[in-house]
DNA sequence: TTCAAATATCACATTTCTATCACATTTTTT
DNA sequence: AAAAAATGTGATAGAAATGTGATATTTGAA
C-alpha cells in the first residue's frame, strides 16, 4: 500500500490526518518540523507527502523546494490562507495540489487519494516522444511496438527518463541502479548500458533522440524543464 | 568539492572510509580523537563531519554537542549498537544521519551523499541579463537558446555569474575549477577559458556585456550586488 | 549440473576537450 | 613616448572521455 509522510507541528491536526488516512488504508509516517520531513523522506520514501506550509525553523515551501531538488513526489499542501497561493504558485505545482484550512479530515483524505491516482496512474507510464515505458511491468514500447530490455537497463532507463534536461555521473547513475552496498562496479560499465540502451532505442549517439553525452558529467535524457 | 571529516580511533576503519569517500570525489582529512577532531574542524571548516561515537578520552557525543555549540554542520555518527540510540535522540537530530555497526564502507558513502543532499540542496538557476544558467543539467541558454558549454567553462562562468559584481583573481578561479590538488595550471589557461566563454556569449572584452577584465587583479562578471 | 541470458570488463577507435604557446594588442609604468 | 606588464586570441599537440564490438564472468532457471 502507499506510504504517506504528514507534516505538522501540531500533533492534534497530525494525529487527526494520520488516523483518517490509517482509516482509508494508507501507511502513514509523521514528522513535526521541517528537518525530520527531509530525513523521513530520505529514509522512508514515501509516494505522498501531506505538507503543511506553516511549521517552525525552515517554512513548508522551503521545504517542497528542496524536495523537489531531487524528487517528483506528490506534495499536497496544507495553507492558512489563499493569499498564500501566489507562493505556491513559485513552486512547479505539477504533481501537487493544496487545501486551505480550515479543512475536514475527509476532505484531506479525498485529495490525497485524488492526487495519488494522477501522480501514480495505476502504471505510472512514462511518454516520452514516441517511446512509452510501464514500470510496473518492465516493458518498454516504440511506437506500440515492444522492446525488451534488461533489469539494469531498465533502470537506468527510468532514472534518466524519469528526470528529463537533469544530468547524471555515472557514480549517480551507479548508486541509483545498484541497490547493493558493497558492489563495486567499474565506471565504464555504466557506458556499455548507454551503448545498449541506445542500440534498442535506434538512437545515435552523433544526434541523439533520447540520452544524450554530456562530456566530463554524464548522460542526459534529452528534454528541456524550462519551456 | 566537498570536504569530509572523518573521525575514529581506529586507524583501519578510518582508512577504509577515507578511501572509499576519495573514491567518490569527496576531499578528505582525518582526526584520531576528540580533540584533534575539534581542531581540525575549527581550522578545515568541512562540510560533513563522520564521527564515532566510540571514542578514546572524549566521547562522540560529547563531541558533536560541543560542534553544535556554534555550528549545523551535518555529522554522520557510527554508532555500536541500537541501544545507542537513546542518547542520539538527546541531540537535536535534525540535520544529522546515523549508521549502526557493522556497516559496509559503501553504506557509508551512500549516507553521507544523501545527508549532504540534504544540508547543501542543490544550487537555484542563476539568471542576468538574457542568459539563464542551469546548473543541475549543465545547461546555458542566451534568450532561450541553448548554448554548449564544457564542464571547465560552465565552472567557470557559474563561479563568476553567481557573484556579479565580485572580481575572481585566476588563482580563486583555479580552485573553484580544478577539483584535483596537485593539478597545476598556468595561470593563462584561464584567459583562454574567458576568451572562449566570450565567443560563445558573443561578449566583447573591449565593451563587455558580461565578463569584464580587471586588469591586474582578475575578472568579474558584470553587474551589482545589492539590487 | 548445464546452458542461456544477463552482467561486467576490456581493448581499441574515435571524438572532444585541455592546456599551452606565440604573437598581437592594450594598459600601466617609467 | 618608450618600455614593461598584462591581457586577447588563433592554433595545436596531446590528454582525456566516450563509443562500441568482443569477450569474460556471473546468475538463474530447468
Amino acid at each position: 500500500m502507499k506510504k504517506i509522510l504528514v507534516v505538522d507541528d501540531e500533533e492534534n491536526i497530525r494525529n487527526l490526518i494520520t488516523l483518517y488516512l490509517q482509516k482509508s488504508g494508507f501507511e502513514v509516517i509523521q514528522a513535526a518540523d521541517g528537518e525530520e520531513a527531509l530525513a523521513l523522506f530520505e529514509k522512508e520514501k514515501p509516494h505522498l507527502i501531506v505538507l503543511d506550509l506553516m511549521l517552525p525553523y525552515i517554512d513548508g515551501i522551503t521545504i517542497a523546494k528542496r524536495i523537489r531538488n531531487y524528487s517528483n513526489v506528490p506534495i499536497l499542501m496544507l495553507t492558512a490562507r489563499a493569499e498564500e497561493n501566489d507562493r505556491i504558485k513559485g513552486l512547479e505545482l505539477g504533481a501537487d495540489d493544496y487545501v486551505v484550512k480550515p479543512f475536514s479530515p475527509r476532505e484531506v483524505v479525498a485529495r490525497v487519494k485524488s492526487l495519488l491516482r494522477r501522480s501514480y496512474p495505476d502504471e505510472q507510464i512514462i511518454k516520452v516522444k514516441d517511446i512509452k515505458i510501464y514500470p510496473k511491468e518492465m516493458r518498454v514500447t516504440k511506437n506500440g511496438k515492444e522492446i525488451a530490455f534488461t533489469v539494469k537497463e531498465f533502470k537506468l532507463l527510468m532514472l534518466l527518463s524519469a528526470h528529463p534536461g537533469k544530468v547524471f555521473s555515472r557514480e549517480q547513475i551507479m548508486d541509483a541502479i545498484y541497490t547493493d552496498y558493497d558492489e563495486v562496479v567499474f565506471d565504464r560499465t555504466i557506458d556499455a548500458y548507454i551503448k545498449n540502451i541506445r542500440k534498442k532505442l535506434g538512437d545515435n549517439p552523433k544526434n541523439p533522440e533520447y540520452i544524450e553525452s554530456v562530456y566530463g558529467a554524464g548522460y542526459r535524457f534529452k528534454g528541456d524543464k524550462n519551456k
